[in-house]
DNA sequence: TCAATTAAGGATATACAATATCCTTAATTG
DNA sequence: CAATTAAGGATATTGTATATCCTTAATTGA
C-alpha cells in the first residue's frame, strides 16, 4: 500500500504556493518546472486542490494558483485528502457474512472488530496529520533550507508571479 | 490508497487458527471455505504469514496451519506488515532535488520535512495496530458475537482439525 | 511401499488503478 | 483579437492487485 506521488507533489506546491506575494498567481508550468514533474500530470492534483478549496485559480496571462486560505488554516490532511480521497485505508468486505454457521439473512448489530481496530488506526494516522499545518512545514523549512537556497527560490518564485 | 483484502483475510484466518485446538492444524481449504474466499488466492496471504513466522505447517492429510505463538503475542502489525510489508505508505521521490536554484549535486543534510511528517503519521498508524493483539481481537469478538454462533463456529474448526 | 493429502511456490492470466499524454473548451488579459 | 491559462474529457501506458493453474516435496495412513 503506497500513496500516490501526487501527495508529494501536492504538498510541495502549497509549500511554494504559500511564498507567492498577495494577489499573484503562479502558474502550473511554472509548478511542473520547478519540481521536475509533467505538467499535464501535476495539473490534476493541482486540480484536486483546488476542487477541496485550498487553492484558488484564475485565468488568463498572469493566471494560474494560489492559496485560498491562510498557511495556518491549511492541515496535511487537507492536502493528503484532497488528493487521495477520505475513504479509508481499511474497506471491510464483510466476510464474517459467508461463515457457513451463521444463520442466512442475519443482520449484524455493528461493524465487526477487525473493522473497528482498523479504522481506529487509519484515524491514528489521519490525527496526525490534521496535527500539522501547512505554516508549521513552512517554519520548518526555514529552518532546515540554507538561508541562500531559501532566498534564491523565493526570487526564482516572484520573477514569474 | 486501499489496503489489499489480504489484511482482512489474514486477521481472520489468524483469529480462527487461535481456536485451534494445540497439537492440531487447519488446512487451507477450510479457511478458504469459511470465509468464502479462493483458496490458491488465501494461500498466499497464508504463506505470508507463515514467512513471518506467526503460523506454522505441517504436510499430508490432517495438516495445514496454526498459531506459531500465543495470541498475546501476535499483534495486528505484526499481520499487517507480514502481509503488506514493512516499507511505508509515503515514498519520498525527493523531488526537491530538482529545485533550479539548488546547486547540482549537492548533498541533503537531512530528510525532508515534508517526508519527516509524512513518515510520523504512518508511525502513528503502525503504533496503533501494534497496540492491538490478537488476544485482544478474540476477547473482543466473544463479548460480541451471540454464544450460540461462537459454538457453533467452534465446533465447526474443531470437527475439521 | 504406495497412494492420498497438503503447503510451498513458480508461472501466468485478468482486472483495475496509477501514471502520463493529448486535446477541446471557456475564461481572462493586454 | 490573439495569446494565455485552468478545467476537464478521452485515451494510452504502466504497474499492482487479484486470481488460477501446475509442479514439487513432505507427510500421513493404509
Ligand atoms: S472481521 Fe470485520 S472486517 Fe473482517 S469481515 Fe468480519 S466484519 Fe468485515
Ligand atoms: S519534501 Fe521531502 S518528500 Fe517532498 S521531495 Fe522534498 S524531500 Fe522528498
Amino acid at each position: 500500500m503506497q500513496l500516490r506521488n501526487h501527495v508529494e507533489w501536492a504538498i510541495h506546491c502549497c509549500a511554494i504556493l504559500a511564498g507567492v506575494p498577495e494577489e499573484h498567481y503562479l502558474a502550473t508550468r511554472d509548478l511542473a518546472e520547478f519540481h521536475g514533474v509533467p505538467k499535464e500530470y501535476l495539473s490534476k492534483a493541482l486540480q484536486a486542490l483546488s476542487t477541496a478549496g485550498l487553492i484558488e485559480s484564475t485565468l488568463g496571462p498572469g493566471g494560474g494558483y494560489r492559496l485560498s486560505k491562510p498557511a495556518k488554516e491549511i492541515t496535511f490532511l487537507d492536502i493528503v485528502e484532497a488528493v487521495e480521497g477520505k475513504a479509508s485505508t481499511f474497506v471491510c468486505t464483510e466476510i464474517r457474512r459467508n461463515n457457513p454457521c451463521r444463520p442466512k439473512g442475519a443482520r449484524e448489530s455493528k461493524a465487526c472488530a477487525v473493522a473497528r481496530v482498523m479504522w481506529e488506526a487509519d484515524d491514528a494516522w489521519r490525527a496526525k496529520l490534521r496535527s500539522v499545518r501547512l505554516s508549521d512545514l513552512i517554519k520548518t523549512l526555514q529552518q532546515d533550507v540554507p538561508a541562500d537556497l531559501l532566498e534564491k527560490t523565493g526570487k526564482w518564485v516572484t520573477l514569474r508571479t
